[in-house]
DNA sequence: TAGAAAAGATAGTAATCAATTACTATCTTA
DNA sequence: TAAGATAGTAATTGATTACTATCTTTTCTA
């Protein structure tokens, strides 16, 4: 029984620590919590981090596991609902503002992780994931101008960073506003624009 | 004289420390460079560094003062050089990305600062400056809609957040490959679909 | 050029951090 | 149900942090 038991197992408790550290960059900045503020919300002692974890680096890198296997997933359903590829790449783009709006700690801590020097654990997580997503971008965009419903002479590299790009600038505006919801309103006309740059 | 002087003047050593931290947050995580850092590569003990600011905020907040000043002004000349306002948000795109690649800790130390919870002033100072940015954009983009230049059912406020998201999704490529100059090379071909989404 | 004022050095402080220790509570299973 | 395995606690560690008190050197000025 869960409910029942005071201990979880280990990899339960692994599982809620990952998920408090979300929770928790979504309030704070990311690289100022600590060990003892997550297993506070955990109602944990901070020790006991420890006996799951070998240090707090490999909590970050669970940590980008879980958001990486969580957003290539919903990217890849948003994708395979549609047939054409604007359609999809509309999909992707609200399927990934989507994600971020529910766990606004995530572009915080990817960007966090990016911006250090030495590359770390999480850090080569993140750069994976992002070679996955675009990946999955680039493929998108090269169907949609063979298919032509986008502008034959596209260039696909420039395509991928500016739409990455710009989830990142709804991500930085919901910082300035204090106001993650804003993303969510802001995200169709700011598509509208970047569709009309790439269609045929 | 300023070479035969062992000391420099308290003005002078508070314009050397803030470009010291410009130039740190270029080469490792902002929210890691501690006074320890700074006063080390200014050739000058800890505490001297109290001398002359009250405490590491006040630090950061004359950094934020700096990059506003500075960038601001880079970008209004370029916008002055420029008659037609297409051609000026060409230009003043080019400016900001010359100036983040001349100081690549800017854009990490601002991302940085607003991701903290609490309104500090380095954090007031940020939002201050991209208020004024926003500003001067949105002249631009109001200005080019009249004008016939850009599209006339164009979303200003949309078009002003892509603008900005473009330059931080070319900041975080060069993050991902730990090159800035990759950025002044992907610019002109990520600001061709910036354009072709927004013009008439 | 004396000496006051400014700038910097030296040597600390208290607080906080990740990590480790010795120990206890709880669960599982043979 | 006894015994081993697992999960968690409480206290402490050494390192690092921003910041400060006191002393020395440099620089400016009257």
């Amino acid at each position: 029984m869960k409910t029942t038991s005071k201990n979880l197992r280990a990899d339960e408790r692994r599982e809620v620590t990952v998920e408090t550290v979300v929770e928790l960059a979504g309030e704070q900045n990311p690289s100022e919590i600590t060990t003892a503020a997550i297993a506070k919300r955990m109602g944990v002692t901070q020790g006991a981090l420890f006996r799951h974890f070998p240090n707090k680096e490999a909590i970050l890198s669970s940590v980008m596991e879980w958001v990486s296997k969580r957003l290539l997933a919903r990217i890849d359903k948003a994708i395979n609902k549609n047939s054409s590829p604007l359609a999809a790449l509309e999909a992707m783009f609200m399927a990934h503002v989507d994600f971020v709006c529910k766990h606004p700690g995530v572009p915080r801590m990817l960007f966090g992780e990016l911006q250090g020097a030495k590359d770390s654990a999480p850090k080569r997580m993140v750069q994976l994931m992002i070679e996955g997503y675009s990946f999955k971008l680039k493929a998108l965009l090269e169907e949609g101008v063979a298919n032509g419903e986008l502008n034959p002479e596209l260039d696909t590299q420039s395509a991928a960073l500016l739409f990455i790009g710009t989830v990142q600038g709804l991500v930085m505006q919901s910082l300035l506003a204090g106001d993650v919801k804003k993303m969510r309103k802001d995200a169709p006309g700011v598509f509208a624009i970047y569709q009309r740059g790439i269609r045929g």
